[in-house]
DNA sequence: CGGGCCTTTGACTGGTTTCAACTTCTGTGG
DNA sequence: CCACAGAAGTTGAAACCAGTCAAAGGCCCG
């Protein structure tokens, strides 16, 4: 369903149902298999993926091959390398699929046609870019100002339906914690710490 | 100067001697001094500050009173608490001066004004907050992936005018350590490790 | 000269990581 | 339907890293 992008989009701007033609012709319908790439890093990312349905995420292998994940997106959620689909460097991060899931997805010269033909793109792209910053500007300062515990009481308490779709290392892996400490800090949680 | 400024934008839009009247008309020049507040907790963010001369910086303060800061602005940054000042709701982050500063303050209703007046304004703020957005993942990404050594050398290596211009107990609360855990690993590296 | 801010340093403490072992669960193929 | 491999979660012991706290000294500014 592109529906959900065009409620979202409703909030700020009305679109003709030519424009809204458009938009549908530009988002490629891509469905994916659990644990199947959508970006490797190293490659240029081409596309932002939107998710209708299932779960995808975003990460980064240091030099000790272990992941660390950016981000989680559900439905409704968009998802890529930002930097390498800005600007046509390679990726850092890998994007795969944590479950089966249904896809659209925007490559660079949809996106501009996007903005060239419809007024108003410009600003639902802003507004879009101003709440994934503030996303991340709230993700620095838990981190800088909040212990492990508060982060993930915080995380779980904000996204109820991934930590309970996503296996529980990936979880560690976002928050920055090794999976033992997690499984540690949740057994301790649960006998009312 | 608001010549920076027109620098910056003229990579992204060219502006006419009227659009660039109203920019300025719509900058409010103000000097501070070292210490000097311009936004704290609790407080609605009512600016957007663009730094000319001198050195800001943003940050929390958590339960036990420790300072967290989130960022630094020198000459040619913006600083603010973009949450607060978009939204209209207390701001989570106080911002004060490290050095005597010559600052342009941009408000709500002249940004809207900009954007309703200059076609094109639409664009270098979205372009502007795609690149904070950069480097706010860019920071998340140094936090989980490197160490704290690996992230003080980053930081010192991409911002040597920061390093040598503000406190090392604020460059620790900007990489997430204890003033005495830096000064310690700056010792060990100095003799060679 | 005095006070405040800043940095350094030592000893102690505690939270996390690491590593390995063991268990469970799931999906796949025989 | 069972066997097996891979993925996930738990747990224990040991080692380590960084935080805390307090004290001392340096430096700048009024």
């Amino acid at each position: 369903m592109v529906d959900q992008l065009f409620q979202d989009m409703a909030l700020t701007i009305t679109l003709t149902d030519q424009e809204k033609e458009l938009l549908r012709s530009v988002l490629i319908p891509k469905s994916v298999r659990k644990r199947q790439y959508l970006l490797q890093a190293g490659d240029v990312c081409q596309h932002a993926i939107f998710v209708a349905k299932g779960c995808l995420r975003s990460y980064t292998i240091d030099e000790n091959k272990v992941k660390h994940i950016f981000q989680f997106a559900i439905e409704g959620w968009a998802i890529s390398d930002m930097y390498s689909f800005l600007t046509g460097e390679p990726a850092k991060y890998y994007v795969d699929a944590i479950e089966d899931s249904e896809l659209y997805l925007m490559d660079r010269a949809g996106k501009e046609e996007l903005l060239d033909q419809i007024p108003g793109m410009e600003k639902v792209f802003r507004l879009t870019m101003e709440k994934s910053y503030i996303a991340n500007q709230r993700r620095i300062n838990a981190m800088l100002n909040n212990s492990i515990k508060e982060r993930y009481l915080s995380f779980a308490n904000t996204y109820p339906q991934i930590v309970q779709r996503v296996p529980q290392h990936m979880i560690a892996a976002y928050l920055g914690v090794s999976a033992g400490t997690l499984s540690r800090m949740r057994k301790q949680l649960a006998s009312g710490g």
